[in-house]
DNA sequence: ACCTTGACTAGAT
DNA sequence: AATCTAGCCAAGG
């Protein structure tokens, strides 16, 4: 008997380091399930309030924030983030050591 | 058991 | 580069 697909998901997210970000897919993909990156949206999704999962690394495929823009998810998880050091770039987002043009 | 929805994505247009 | 489309996993009606 496995664990449940949340479980390896709970364990991927929690193993993004700091400062870093991965895709829904590349946590599926981790997590042994590569064709549910929308799971691992919905896993996160009901994360009790006081998790420390860091969740706010789980961006999508483009590098963006999978919530509309300015809402108030999109602003606590562009907050989060700013606060390790990830750049942004108005809607898109970038790892700090990966080049991207002014 | 069937249909819809969702913090998604790769591929085609 | 911007849109569309079809496919995927799980939960809920």
């Amino acid at each position: 008997m496995s664990q449940s697909n949340q479980q390896r998901i709970w364990q991927v997210v929690s193993q993004i380091p700091k400062g870093k970000i991965a895709s829904y897919g590349q946590v599926a993909a981790q997590a042994g399930i590569p064709q549910a990156a929308r799971l691992v949206g919905n896993v996160l999704r009901k994360l009790p309030e006081g998790s420390k999962l860091p969740w706010h690394r789980v961006v999508n495929s483009q590098r963006k924030i999978s919530f509309p823009i300015g809402s108030p998810a999109y602003q606590e998880q562009r907050q989060r983030l700013l606060a390790e050091g990830v750049v942004f770039n108005k809607e898109t987002i970038a790892i700090n050591h990966l080049a991207w043009s002014s």
